[in-house]
DNA sequence: ATCAAATTTGTAAACGTTTACATTATTAAA
DNA sequence: TTTAATAATGTAAACGTTTACAAATTTGAT
């Protein structure tokens, strides 16, 4: 078995009060005693219980994630910077990732359910009404990204997508000299792909740019779909000159397309994407794309989880955008 | 406040032992009284506490999952596979990923050393003597993906790298009829690296070819030592005809020099590659090589670990090799 | 009806902390 | 010194379960 306050308080001939107290330096403890717990302490390799204080303090030191079918360089990257932040604070990390047996929304309940979380984060790119309604009805703080904004009794991280499409749509125009600009969009209900395509909106017609509803495709940020909006763009009599693709799966999507047509990118057409993920890296010619840093997105939703964690009757909920930028490649 | 057994022991004019008996469907509580228990348990919506739980039993319904810095689809399978046979069975995973505030000694010192953990899956590439050391010494159940088999007073899956090797080494020689075929390496340390060396040198020998140390290079997982290895090959005098990648990230580095230096794929020279990640799929050609069930080894491992946990007085250590199949593309 | 055995339920301690409240020790002012 | 204020420590309850052990109830054989 493992060592305990109790043999410590044996130890040191003081009672477990006193030891608790040393141990997370409260109040009122003479230095000397700490010093001595401390030592004996370190001398016994004492590890909390970590159980039995989440017992009595009612939460735990554990943040629950939840992520709905996602890309595998977006998971980890965003786990790999919640975790970074958590560590730091003593916290640790559940995922909870969406698969045939569970989804979003039941994973949410599992973890409000048993006691087993402090804090959630809960990824929802096509928050609904079911998940609302959830989280409305817990007591447990939760942070989440990417969500509709106007969640306003909760805290918010999301990706600034409006801003990242508009830069890239202006950059088409204005320094490419494009005209003639295509979008295939994400999926209907994806906050990500609706922001995105109003960034896109924007530009134009903050540009003067007259919208041509045949050049703006559905897609569902998948490389098929990419495929087939691209197939569509492709076979119209006024083709676009270039095709901004809602994501960089989709942008792929297009690559295979076009090279498919016997065109050559940039030359016959370009294609532009957003998300910047490592794929993108690989293709050729390098895509141009908009940098969405996933990492950071994770640790800034974290830090804002970690802070309301610690105080939970601050009623002034953040609602943070991460802004993304432009990464210039090849392809247009 | 959330509902205890004790609301629900008042309302059925029990008391708190017999409700925990009938909850858990344990040994002796009549069948009317534990109908009532759960009918009420059911209306009041109860959640039992897991904290509570897991204090009084000394165990945790945690699974401690630690990896080191690994690529994002591995890393997103590997917990896929894990977590979704860990739900079906109760449990949740807390994962602790390496990042520059953490070595993967440094999580597993922790995951034993909080009380937090029930069980671990560690995924060790790299197997060393500080972890083969931690390790000995906890009670926590364990499973290591990935080690050498030879550390047999542990479970431990692993990928069959030789025989994927040997298969692939093969399938060049005998069905596309090479004979001159070169390897690059993954890092010296790493199992899955120096097995797949291993099972190509074997193939090469059974077929009686001799064995050109030239054609033989050093590299690192990463698509860049792919890159240096495959200007070593192209620049020497006797040129290989085929280049046998340790990993797919190599393979695709070759891709890139190949066409850097003019040539083409697979008539100037075939390239091979070992793991089918994602990006292999988009490559073009189509990258041919040997496909890895990653979903599946971390199901494997998470089933041995769950029976493990379950009856702790085993002594009989499995060791399970998942095997892999050759992906047919176009590459050489 | 009686008694023993078997079944079912209850009592209370335990898990390892934290923390309100009580008690004791120390300090500083009178 | 005495006393009041302050600082340091101790006592004991609490968190929500599980589970030995004890007690009570039911069952079945006589």
């Amino acid at each position: 078995m493992s060592i305990t306050i109790k043999e410590i308080a044996e130890k040191a001939n003081l009672s477990i009060a006193t030891v608790s107290r040393a141990l997370n330096n409260l109040d009122n403890v003479k230095p000397a005693t700490r010093d001595l717990v401390l030592s004996i302490a370190g001398e016994l390799n004492y590890k909390p219980n970590v159980i039995a204080r989440n017992l009595v303090k009612n939460t735990s030191n554990i943040i629950g994630v939840v992520l709905p079918q996602i890309d595998g360089e977006f998971f980890s990257e965003i786990i790999h910077g919640i975790d970074e932040i958590a560590y730091t604070g003593g916290y640790h990390v559940i995922v909870a990732s969406s698969h045939s047996q569970r989804t979003v929304a039941q994973s949410i309940i599992n973890f409000m359910g048993e006691t087993i979380v402090g804090g959630m984060i809960i990824l929802a790119p096509m928050i609904n009404d079911q998940i609302r309604e959830i989280i409305k009805g817990t007591s447990v703080p939760t942070v989440i990204i990417n969500g509709r904004t106007h969640l306003d009794n909760i805290d918010t991280v999301s990706i600034d997508n409006y801003q990242g499409a508009y830069s890239m749509t202006e950059y088409l125009i204005k320094i490419k000299g494009y005209k003639k600009i295509a979008h295939i969009k994400g999926p209907i209900l994806n906050t990500d792909a609706s922001m995105r395509y109003k960034g896109y909106i924007a530009a134009l017609k903050d540009n003067h740019i007259q919208i041509d509803e045949s050049w703006i495709i559905n897609g569902e940020f998948t490389a098929e779909s990419g495929e087939n909006g691209c197939r569509r763009l492709l076979s119209l009599n006024e083709k676009p000159e270039v095709i901004f693709a809602g994501n960089d799966m989709m942008a792929l999507g297009c690559f295979r397309v076009v090279k498919a047509f016997g065109m050559k990118i940039p030359n016959d057409i370009g294609v532009v994407g957003f998300d910047n993920i490592m794929l993108s890296e690989f293709a050729s010619p390098r895509l141009t794309t908009v940098h969405v840093p996933i990492s950071e997105i994770g640790k800034t939703a974290t830090e804002i989880l970690l802070k309301r964690m610690k105080t939970t009757s601050d009623n002034n909920f953040k609602h943070l955008k991460i802004s993304t930028g432009l990464v210039i490649g090849d392809s247009c």
